[in-house]
DNA sequence: CCATCATATCAAGATATTATAATATGTGTA
DNA sequence: TACACATATTATAATATCTTGATATGATGG
């Protein structure tokens, strides 16, 4: 009841908003780190491991992550767990592989823009 | 049969095309496109007056958009008109636009990364 | 065929994103 | 306190994306 009617707030920031959340799963650490938390809850090191990249690189992006609302983070110890915020995120990439699985001959993604 | 079930094909393969799937919906003038899209079926110059980028910006990110399987086209006359591919992309950004509702205090997204 | 309108493509500079490596912060434990 | 490990931050160079303007292609109607 509140937050989308606002016609005062320009629709482009609204619009710039949504394609920052997309922006989060545009990229294919941040991808792979979504997918293994979709699984279970870990801390970076375990995510380290899991996906291949760099502490720094994991880190880095789990910051993004987090402020784009995919993930939450928690102490426990000396570890940091992370996981996904939200169900729906399952749900967006279940659609989504539905898509590309059901459009793969098409899909291979703009070369040049 | 042929292109994406090959397990030999490495995941990260994968992983980087469902990453450019959403990288589609990444940039807020392919996004307005998509939203307006979702509307009703369009042409090119109709979206540029929709969305008011330049014409060679939405032709672009048409192209980009076709190619990442959010839209087809199909001329009639001297008009190219677009429509969305897919219904299953109006749920994602449904769900998309509820989890920022959602998590609207949270989510400002990554400055540096 | 020519003129016109609709759309697509291309090149280049501006901007944004990414990976990497180094370093800083924080937490538990001896 | 000091050490070791876990995580975060930062600067920078490499790369990718975006915008813009100019031009090309393609279709329609005279």
């Amino acid at each position: 009841m509140r937050e989308l009617n606002t016609a005062s707030l320009d629709s482009v920031t609204q619009t710039e908003i949504y394609a920052k959340f997309f922006h989060g799963l545009s990229n294919p650490t941040r991808f792979k780190i979504v997918e293994a938390l979709l699984d279970q809850e870990m801390n970076v090191s375990q995510l380290v491991d899991a996906i291949g990249a760099s502490q720094s690189q994991v880190s880095n992006q789990l910051a993004c992550l987090k402020w784009c609302g995919y993930v939450t983070s928690r102490q426990e110890g000396k570890y940091i767990l992370y996981r996904i915020s939200d169900e729906r995120v399952r749900t967006i990439l279940q659609l989504a592989k539905e898509i590309v699985a059901d459009n793969a001959e098409h899909i291979r993604c703009c070369t040049r823009m």
